[in-house]
Order: structure tokens, then C-alpha cells, then sequence
RNA sequence: GGGCGGCUAGCUCAAUUGGCAGAGCAACGGACUCUUAAUCCGUGUGUUCGGGGUUCGACUCCCCGGCCGCUCACCA
């Protein structure tokens, strides 16, 4: 946008600000006094605080305009309250100087509560002040924001403009805080490891590279945090948790950002039936405290909380939803062939594992609705390199990933804690041809020769869970600030 | 990275076959002392994402670029 244009949408609102300086009323006072009441608040008190006098502030979202008298509504952090404006109750300097406001100014109102006839609990005013001037004009009020990306560039558009899209951050924050409390309580003891790490472990993801130019290195992004949760571990801290934000060098899309925040949490003498049991329990718990109900509803089907919830293993699965076999079926080419014939699609090339993931994420994935601890996944199945083998079956792991709504929240062991096993499978991976594969992590390994006791441990992505929970079917609309490219005509004054 | 779609007033969107770029909201002027998408009268604000081309004439067609979205690939 040019400057003629600016100077066209800013000027009418500067002018008015000089008209209603001239009044000689006090404006854009330093402060307002922070003891005030909420919108909500008078809504729910409305009996008790009938015909008293408040003080309020907020955000002007509407007006309407009679004459000598008028109605308003503001916006504050609990929602929206209806104002009343009359010439008569305010005086004609006081009035003229409400008639200069604009809509999006700020704005500090006493007055004295009541009903109107409608019924609709208001407050009239008997002064205002405008507290911030508004200089530009908010989105369309009755559209809000069309434009996904003005909604992510300028979020206090949106927040302003939406109260769903309020909804969803408060939602979000009360998930982080319930969990914390939630671990909190039963012993959890939360931690903070490296952002920056000099190998990037725990996933088979790109990691973000950086340079640390004091020490001369190249530093990475963590792309997990369990190797070093693990390592503590190892130094007794028996149940650790972390929250925080991973960083995936890859493609973006609806369930995938660069940035997303994972909880991750690991329990000595626990193995993966505890942490299942823990996980239901904790996510139906917090579920409940955030909605109020354990139904929560998501692309139009009602996904129940309620623990327990379904355990099948990936053989199970795919016998159900893709009628293989796979124990039957050990063999690489047999089973390419066999999922050929149903029609399925998979790469020439893939390993076994790899095979059985491409089946799952086609076939199984999409059918998990409800809360599904998927299990027993093949030890060469890709991302089961840090769990422990099953005892009877050391050609299965004892994993699970958790599905809601056909969506991978989580993923968790028994932690391998052999260390021989785990350098063998480490080299192994590293080896693995044109694969984004880490290092070979001998620290952590060293770690484990010192003897990890058995753990189960789970990383659960809250960024999806939220999803799940406010109904939101892109990850952006759960993560405040997404990623975007940069934009060089940002329009500011000049 | 590939394919498809989109980008027009501050906001939400129209514009026929290629023929004067429009409406609602916001804004501005006026009326109105219980409105709530207030209403009524009046005013039209523009580099049609950027650059190039075809044409008498381009929002429209072609080429290049930008950004966004969807989708595929990738992503344990």
C-alpha cells in the first residue's frame, strides 16, 4: 500500500483524536488503575452489582448510534459487555467526546449497572476515556478474517476478530498446565535439556542446522529430547518429564510444523502397559477438566475419552483393515506382492518394516477414530530404534503409537536399555542408505553402559492433541506464531 | 520439490465473449434518547499481487516471478 492510501485509512481517525483532545477532557492517560471488573464478571454477578457503579476497559467492537444516546460494546480478556451512552447522564462535552471514538479504540468506562429491555446486562456510562487511540481499522465485523495467512501474520487480528480462535489458545494453555500439574502430582519432575545439542538424536527427522561460532561447531535443533531425558534417567532422577518445543527440518502440512511442542515423559520400572495406562488416564483427565466432558467432537464424529482405551497390536490392524497377514506373511516379497494385491501403494524398495508402515499409515491410520494405543511394532518397523524387543517375540518391539481421530499424538517404549542391543541397531541405522539417519550417539550409549534400571517412556505431540480437542484441522491453528515466509511489503507508517 | 486453485477498495466479495472496475461492511457528512450485523438520506476510497507480452482495448488471454491454500512426495 502506498502512502497516499495510508494517509486516507489513518487520517479521519488522527483528525478525530486532535477534535477530542481539543475537548478538554482527560485522554490517553499512563494508566487506568488495574482493579477492574471483568465483562464476564458483571454478567455473572449481575444481582449483586444491579444499580452500582463499575470500571471497566476494553476494546471498542461495535456501535450503534441514536442521537443523543447510543450502545456499545467493548472486548476485554473475559469477553464482551454492552455500554450505554446517554447525552442526558454524561454531559454534552462528554458525549461529543464518546462520538469522536472510533471502533478498535480502548477505552476506559464507569457507569452503573442494569438490564435494558431486552434483557441484555449493560453498563451506563456516566464517564469515559480513551485509553489507546486505534489508529487503524479492525477486520470486517461480521466476516472477521477470511485470509489463513493475515489470521497467522497478525494473530491479534485474529484474536480480536475471533472468538473461536481465543477459544482454541485458551484451550491449549489449559492442556500444558493441567499435564504439568497432572505429572506434577504423581512425582514427575520436569527438566529442560539442550535446544542446541551437537548430535541430533532420538527421530529419524532432518534437524535444523546452526553454527555456534564461540565454540567453532555446527549445533543442531533438537529434533527429540529423549536421549537426554534418558541420560537422566540413568542419573536417578526415576520420573522426568519435559515440555517443549522440537524442530523438524521438513515439509510442512495439516498435521506437521518445523516447530511443534512435545511432551515427553519417562518412568523407571514402568514398561509400555504402564505408560498406556498412564497416558489414558492423564489425557481423559485433562480432557475432562478442559471441556468438561470426555465426548469430544472432531470432524463430525464423537470421539469418546473415556479410558480404557482400544490396545491392537499393528498385526491385529492390518489383519483387520488391510486382511494381511504379516505373521504369516515374513517375507519382504511375499508381502509386497500381497500388498500389490489389495491395491495399496508402497515403495519397490522399502524394507519389511518399512512395508508394514507404508500399510499402516494407508490402510490402518485413517480408521483409528477413537483413542487407539496401536502396539508390537516389527523391531525393523522405522522409529522403533530405542525400543526394547519383546521377550517372546524379539522380532517385535514393545511400542505403541497412540491414535485420536486418525492422527498420530503419540508414540512411546519400554526403553531399550541394553546397551549392545542399542549401539548394534544405532550403526545399523546410520548405515541405512540415503536415510536422514543421526550419528551414533556414543555418549548416550556410555550412558546406558552405566546402567539405565527398565523405563517406559512416551513423547505425546501437543500441538495435535489440541487439535483434537478445539476440532481445529491444521496445526497452525493451534500454534500462535506459525512459521511463514517473510513478506517484504509490510505496510507501516511511513 | 511436483500438480491444481487463489490474489480486485481498509475488510468480505462481484465484474457476462476481451469493452467505462462495482456492492455490503468500515470511513466521511447529516437525522435519530433501549440499540445489538441498529435504521434512514448523501459521498466512492483502486498500482485489479509484481514484471513482461498479445490486442484498438486486459481484472479477464499468454509468459516469468512472488505469496497463500489444497494435494502428492517427504516426514520412525
Amino acid at each position: 500500500m502506498d502512502v497516499v492510501e495510508q494517509e486516507n485509512q489513518l487520517k479521519p481517525r488522527r483528525r478525530k483524536l486532535e477534535e477530542l483532545k481539543a475537548l478538554g477532557l482527560p485522554f490517553l492517560p499512563n494508566t487506568y488503575g488495574p482493579e477492574l471488573h471483568k465483562a464476564a464478571d458483571i454478567q455473572a454477578r449481575f444481582e449483586e452489582l444491579e444499580g452500582t457503579r463499575v470500571r471497566v476497559a476494553g476494546r471498542l467492537m461495535r456501535v450503534r448510534m441514536m442521537g443523543k444516546a447510543s450502545f456499545a460494546h467493548i472486548l476485554d480478556s473475559s469477553g464482551e459487555l454492552q455500554l450505554y451512552f446517554k447525552r442526558d447522564r454524561l454531559g454534552d462535552t462528554a458525549y461529543e467526546y464518546f462520538k469522536l471514538l472510533d471502533i478498535g479504540d480502548i477505552i476506559g468506562v464507569e457507569g452503573t449497572v442494569f438490564k435494558t429491555r431486552t434483557g441484555e446486562v449493560t453498563v451506563e456510562a456516566e464517564d469515559v476515556v480513551l485509553l489507546a487511540k486505534s489508529y487503524r481499522s479492525l477486520p470486517d465485523k461480521w466476516h472477521g478474517i477470511a485470509d489463513p495467512e493475515t489470521r497467522y501474520r497478525r494473530r491479534y487480528l485474529d484474536l480480536i476478530s475471533s472468538e473461536e480462535s481465543r477459544r482454541a489458545f485458551r484451550i491449549r494453555s489449559g492442556v500444558v498446565s493441567r499435564i504439568r500439574r497432572y505429572l506434577d502430582e504423581r512425582g514427575f519432575l520436569e527438566v529442560e535439556t539442550p535446544i542446541l545439542q551437537p548430535l541430533y538424536g532420538g527421530g529419524a527427522a532432518t534437524p535444523f542446522t546452526t553454527d555456534y561460532q564461540s565454540l567453532d561447531m555446527t549445533a543442531y535443533l533438537r529434533i527429540a529430547t529423549e536421549l537426554y531425558l534418558k541420560r537422566l534417567i540413568v542419573g536417578g532422577f526415576e520420573r522426568v518429564y519435559e515440555i517443549g518445543k522440537d524442530f523438524r527440518n521438513e515439509g510442512t502440512s495439516r498435521k506437521h510444523s518445523p516447530e511443534f511442542t512435545m511432551l515427553e515423559f519417562y518412568q523407571a520400572y514402568a514398561d509400555y502397559r504402564d505408560v498406556m495406562a498412564l497416558t489414558e488416564s492423564m489425557l481423559s483427565e485433562v480432557t475432562q477438566q478442559i471441556l468438561g466432558t470426555q465426548d469430544v467432537t472432531f470432524d463430525e464424529q464423537t470421539i469418546d475419552f473415556l479410558p480404557p482405551w482400544r490396545r491392537l497390536t499393528i498385526r491385529d490392524a492390518v489383519l483387520q483393515y488391510a486382511e494381511i497377514d504379516i505373521d504369516a506373511v515374513r517375507d519382504r516379497e511375499a508381502l509386497y506382492s500381497e500388498i500389490q494385491r489389495i491395491g495399496a501403494h508402497a515403495h519397490p524398495d522399502s524394507s519389511y518394516g518399512k512395508l508394514v508402515e507404508e500399510l499402516v499409515s494407508s490402510k490402518v491410520e485413517p480408521c483409528l477414530i477413537q483413542p487407539t494405543f496401536l502396539c508390537d511394532f516389527p523391531v525393523d518397523f522405522p522409529g522403533s530404534l530405542l525400543a526394547k524387543r519383546r521377550a517372546d517375540r524379539p522380532d517385535l518391539t514393545e511400542r505403541f503409537e497412540l491414535y485420536i481421530g486418525g492422527i498420530e499424538l503419540g508414540n512411546a517404549f519400554t526403553e531399550l536399555n541394553e546397551p549392545e542391543d542399542q549401539r548394534q541397531r544405532m550403526e545399523e541405522a546410520s548405515h541405512l542408505s540415503g536415510e536422514e539417519h543421526a550419528e551414533v550417539d556414543r555418549d548416550f550409549l556410555l550412558a546406558l553402559e552405566h546402567g539405565m534400571p527398565p523405563t517406559g517412556g512416551a513423547g505425546i505431540g501437543l500441538d495435535r492433541l489440541v487439535m483434537i480437542l478445539t476440532g481445529s484441522h491444521h496445526i497452525r491453528e493451534t500454534i500462535l506464531f506459525p512459521l511463514l515466509r517473510q513478506r517484504e511489503d509490510v505496510d507501516v507508517e511511513p
